[in-house]
DNA sequence: TTACTGTCAGGTGTTAACAGTTGATACTAC
DNA sequence: GTAGTATCAACTGTTAACACCTGACAGTAA
């Protein structure tokens, strides 16, 4: 195939449960739909101007990953988050971050690594100036990062599955809170860390951020 | 309500859709349905004798859980766990059951919880001479008990998202070689660390534990 | 041959309709 | 009034059918 018909490809069809789960995320960790709010199917399949069957198995996928909670009856709420969750929600990332850099730093040559954390972090400073949302973005894609570099799928799977959480703790608390854990030298000494490859000093360094960043966004 | 109409209660209804899901799962982890297969939902739902929706619906959960890879165009097949997965996954079950032994140790008064994973090795002693597949309901049923205990809910969901893969972990070695992983002595010094409060033996209890046990199934 | 094109079977994606349950409200008998 | 009951509206559980896409195979013309 010529050259020329490079820009037929890919036609971007996502399934509507793809879309759907994409927008119910969305419309959960930004507050839409607030806390604590009964969903009822047939009125979000009219919004999403989906069919019922398709919007459940969207449902599955958010309450598999704790965006939703499920009362009597099978009736989905938006999860509401009270403080004492946010901290156990960070604390399982700890654990799963702190595994993440132990894993890097065990690794022999890690110039690589180094360099794709660098460019993380250099993204974070090049938002700096902008809106909370980016900012918020380029943090949690630094810390993917972290999960991603191990090359453990069960461990990117497992911290993939708490992002939903995380999004919605950063949401609970305010983005003003929030934005006070994108401090990027905090970035830099698990960089620093693992370059070294000292794996105390990596994992204090996340154990530490995460309890700040709890502590900012419960306070 | 009198007492005496108590044996009325509790009618067992559970959703074709959880029937559905603990039939998949225990197929899969059972062997019956092998790695690799493929799953075709029509053949599937003829198999359970449900519709295709609520079959679909389950299929969602388990391949949230991992315990399907999604192929092309949808097609879902039972996933396939080699050697390095199979550490993998361990890994990130020690990272979690450490911060649950930490979490465990930090608490002042400790005598439920110790009464509470005593009994649980004591179960694992009193069913160590009968099946194989008993001995490892014991043992999961002991780990997943030092997630319950911490009272957050968020790691013991996760825990039990990596429970699925567990068992094929198990599955795929070969019940023989995983029930080298049930020795007493090894459970009784995890509660023995939590008794005497000592995180850094706790932890090293279970980071040990986990990586004889994935050493074992991978040998 | 070889390249192109129908055609068909096997699947998944999606939907609309039916069935059953529950909680609230209105109604009746005492 | 109040206990008991019929009725109804609002949901979720479940299903069967339709719509599409894709890969394989056969037919056909150069």
């Amino acid at each position: 195939m010529p050259a020329a018909t490079a820009s037929l490809l890919g036609l971007e069809k996502k399934s509507l449960r793809e879309q759907a789960v994409s927008s119910l995320r969305t419309a959960i960790t930004s507050g839409a739909l607030e806390p604590g709010r009964h969903l009822v199917e047939t009125e979000l399949s009219d919004m999403l101007q989906i069919s019922r069957g398709t919007l459940r198995e969207a449902l599955r996928q958010l309450a598999q990953e704790g965006l939703l909670t499920s009362g009597t009856r099978g009736r989905l709420s938006v999860r509401h988050l009270d403080a004492k969750e946010i901290r156990d929600i960070f604390a399982v990332r700890a654990a799963l971050e702190s595994l993440a850099v132990l894993t890097l730093c065990e690794r022999p040559n890690r110039t690589a690594v180094i360099k794709s954390l660098r460019s993380a972090v250099d993204r974070m400073n090049a938002v700096a100036n902008e809106s909370l949302e980016e900012r918020i973005e380029a943090d949690l894609e630094f810390h993917r990062t972290l999960c991603t570099l191990t090359g453990n799928q069960t461990l990117l799977h497992s911290w993939a599955s708490l992002e939903g959480s995380i999004r919605m703790s950063i949401m609970f608390a305010g983005l003003e809170k929030a934005v006070r854990n994108m401090r990027v030298d905090r970035h830099y000494e698990i960089v620093a860390a693992i370059e070294t490859g000292d794996p105390e000093a990596a994992r204090s360094a996340v154990v530490d951020h995460m309890d700040v960043a709890a502590g900012n966004l419960v306070a």
